[in-house]
DNA sequence: TCGGGGGCTGAACTGGTGTTCAGTCCTGAT
DNA sequence: ATCAGGACTGAACACCAGTTCAGCCCCCGA
């Protein structure tokens, strides 16, 4: 029972969940050469991002981070000036990573692309693992991030929605805030996903996220209540209706 | 435009999102007498509670609980033996809570009652905060609480089924368990809840979900997706329909 | 050839942690 | 009255964190 799902959308066109490239966004930054081995100011920071990502910030110590990217660690301090703008870095550089993602999506796509979080988090699994953690932390940069990511759902929701292939919602910036929030809260809690549906979208492959994708999938096209046994519950959503944007 | 769905439920019947209750659960426990101040190993243990619930088991030091219980650092490991069991011990009294709970609800209503989770929530944020933490990093006794919190959540929506108040489900668990894991993992991110939907279901009082409840309830009546749009998807769906218990 | 500066390190410092220890106080049984 | 034991504390300890410091190496420009 081999998933198969996004690719055969990503052929069909629009997809929401997945989205297949072979779009390597992973690699250095824009203004580097292009095959340089990684310099130890790199390093460090991937590595750091790898380690804050898995463990959190306060559980990695610097020496451990230090150890990863081959390097002592009074040289992270020399390189970043302190463990804190160590992590601010990491923001930064997070931030910067899925904004270059997202325009380089939109120029290959011509339109908002569906989802690049799924682009980026096929390719670099890293990057989203740190970014779901630092969101619960909060933080300038991060939260900035956050509110970009509402912002592109909301476009790209708009998009579908006049396709006829998302519904209408009584507050479409809440609908996205709730669904990027679950998405990635559920995320946070991904051993107990991979307890409890045999998946991890944070450690396996996308080749095995057909249970996860599967559930929410269902979820997500049908609902779970039947409203005509919630009367109140439907006049109570309709009554928040409020002002869109 | 305030709040009220919770309750004109409660007496219209059956509630998935909310439970109106006086009862209280977050007395001492069931065999020590009724009225009485608390001693300082309970002042302890609820201290770590809260604490661990609202900054993580590393970032709370022993002087900060002692301090809290207004209580020396020293007397901690006295009573508990060290941090780590003094976490078990947590573990342990908020699973207990909860099965207490569960009980209590059961009796007072005569079946599985919905969510009761969300009384629990009502009357002991703390709990659930602690709750929500503690799955994030695991351990034997708080994975069993959340299986058990899936078991629940099987029984009952199988009961609202039969009444016709929930959808069928290709697979019940995986369903019942991603509902689980998304309401906990957007309380994880309940400060960038704040900041999106206006409302924290972990530091504002219920009167105040009413953002939340009404985004939550218009995914969860509607869906977000339209089928006829995503026929792939749908056949996807129904391919993992797998053996039911 | 030389000199300077940046990448980089080991050793040392400071502060905070969990835990141990010795001892005080209080209570309740004998 | 006494004494045993448990609740409780301040001081001390070992450890580990982030950071500082002095100095090494090596490259690059003059």
């Amino acid at each position: 029972m081999a998933y198969q799902y996004g690719a055969s959308k990503a052929r069909a066109g629009h997809n929401p969940l997945g989205a297949a490239s072979t779009h390597n966004i992973t690699g250095t930054g824009n203004t580097s050469p292009p095959a340089q081995e990684a310099s130890a100011k790199e390093r460090i920071r991937d590595a750091a991002i790898e380690l804050f990502g898995e463990l959190g910030f306060n559980d990695v110590s610097l020496k451990t981070i230090g150890r990863r990217a081959g390097v002592s660690a009074p040289l992270v301090v020399h390189h970043f000036g302190s463990k804190t703008e160590l992590r601010r870095a990491c923001d930064r550089y997070v931030t910067e990573r899925f904004h270059a993602a997202k325009l380089d999506a939109v120029h290959r796509e011509g339109h908002m692309p569906q989802n690049y979080i799924f682009q980026v988090m096929q390719e670099s699994r890293h990057l989203v693992q740190y970014m779901v953690r630092a969101f619960t932390e909060g933080g300038e940069e991060i939260d900035n991030l956050l509110d970009q990511l509402v912002e592109d759902s909301l476009v790209y929701t708009a998009e579908a929605e006049e396709l006829g292939q998302v519904r209408p919602s009584q507050n479409r910036r809440h609908r996205a805030a709730l669904l990027l929030l679950t998405t990635f809260g559920s995320m946070i809690l991904h051993k107990q996903m991979k307890r409890l549906l045999g998946v991890s979208p944070v450690d396996d492959p996308p080749e095995q996220w057909g249970p996860y994708i599967a559930a929410v999938s269902e979820i997500y096209l049908n609902g779970v209540l039947i409203p005509e046994a919630y009367p109140d519950l439907v006049d109570f959503v309709e009554a928040f209706s409020s002002r869109e944007d």
